[in-house]
Order: C-alpha cells, then structure tokens, then sequence
DNA sequence: CCGCATCCGTTACGATACTG
DNA sequence: CAGTATCGTAACGGATGCGG
C-alpha cells in the first residue's frame, strides 16, 4: 500500500500507477517544481526569497506549497532544520541531488531541440 | 524573438525565460506529456485509443490537447500523414525519441527513491 | 523586514456526453 | 474510432495580510 503524503493544503499526492515515470510525475510534473531543484543544484542552498528571484518568477503561495511537498518528500531540507524560519536556506538532500543527472539530461535535449521556438535558450543556467 | 506556439485552444506557449530546464518544462511540465512519448518510446506507434486504454487513465480532452501540441512542436507525429484519422497511429519523430535518456534517467531515480512512498514501483513499463 | 497564509479572480483539468 | 463540446471542480497567480 502506497504511503499517504499530503502537500500543503490537505491536497493528497496520488499514485497513478507502479510506473516508475509516471510515479515521479505524479510530484514533480509541473511547471515549478523542477526549477526549485534547478535552482539548489545550480547555486547552492537559497532561501525563500531568494526562490522568488529567480527568473520565472514564481508566485509566494505556489513556491511555499512545493517547497513543503518537497520537504515531505525528502528531496530538500532546511540548512538549520531547528532554526528560526528567517534567512534559514533551504538545501538538497542526497534525493534531491540525485536528481542531477536527470535535469541535465533534460537541459541537453532542451538545448538541442528548442531553440527553433525559443532561440535565446542559453547553454547552461 | 521567440516563435509562438498555440495548443489547440488557442494557449499559447509560453517562455518564461531562456533557462533550458524552464523552457521544456513549458513543453513537458504537466503530469500527461511525458507519458504519451513513455507510450511511444516503450510500445511503439500508438493511436488515440492505444493512448486512452494506457494505466493512468487520461481523458479525451487533453490526450488530444496534448497529441495537438507535440505534434506542433514536432516530436510526435502520424504513421500515415496523408491517411484517414481512423487507426492512424502517432509515433514519435527523432526529436521526440531524443527524450529517451532523460526517461530513462527520470525512471532510475523514481525506482531509486520514490520505492518508500510508493512501494509497487517496478522495474520499468 | 522575511516567510509564509489567505483571499479571490482566472485558467486548466477531468468526466462524460456527443458528433463525423 | 478519433476526436469535440460542455460544465463542474481543482489548481494557479497576483495582491495582500500578518506573525515572529
């Protein structure tokens, strides 16, 4: 039996199916929660605000849901787990980090086969 | 200036910015994309039906929202494009199949590390 | 101030019925 | 069989409020 994780406002994350793809869509597939790893990956530990910076400015309530289904699900963790919430940065775990090889890959393909839709793709960010 | 690409109900794509990552998560980030070219890459040419009777269940509207924009963009397309819609079967173009390791990629880290949330995850489908 | 939570209008999704 | 139309529901996105 699949184990119950819930996202912020009470909303439960369903498995699909066994399918191991479909299984990491079911968390991840959407616009925003792959950038926030993007992101840890790319410049280390970032705080809150810091999230809000980044390009595709992403709205407050959305980046504070994910980061909370990300924390339960044990992709990101805080810096100072018993800190204050204050300039306290949000970090990968060794889960979250493991998701390297995957964004790169898809960053390659991206670079490969978008830039005769979206020329300015830039080779790396 | 990037080109505009329109779904069938005249959505329009749209580039947030010109990170590789962000810009096929504008593509692919939903939670059906991936898995129509997981049907194509693992099955072989599929038709609308073949996508329907697949185990996630997606309903009609948004297979053909979907099969509309990845065609657009050029990573799917019909086995017989001069042919009848009846039985023709979509398959993937070689930018479409180019997605292949990063699914492959996606799919090691799911088994890696979604199997304590969901338990029944298999090897592959 | 920073890290959220709440409110609310808009958009996307999902089930089903229906058409060529 | 391959879609389209409709419509109720859920998610998103922006503005704003509020506590520590």
């Amino acid at each position: 039996m699949a184990k119950k994780i819930k996202t912020k406002l009470d909303k439960e994350v369903d498995w699909r199916s066994v399918c191991p793809v479909s299984s990491a869509l079911d968390i991840l597939g959407d616009k925003w929660s792959l950038l926030i790893i993007r992101d840890l990956l790319t410049k280390g530990p970032q705080t809150y605000s810091d999230f809000l910076q980044s390009g595709e400015h992403i709205s407050t309530n959305i980046l504070a849901d994910r980061l909370h289904l990300l924390t339960c699900l044990n992709l990101i963790e805080k810096s100072d787990a018993e800190g204050i919430a204050r300039n306290n940065a949000y970090k990968l775990t060794k889960s979250g980090e493991s998701l390297k090889p995957t964004l790169i890959e898809l960053a390659k393909w991206s670079q490969d086969n978008l830039k005769f839709y979206n020329p300015d793709i830039v080779e790396i960010v």
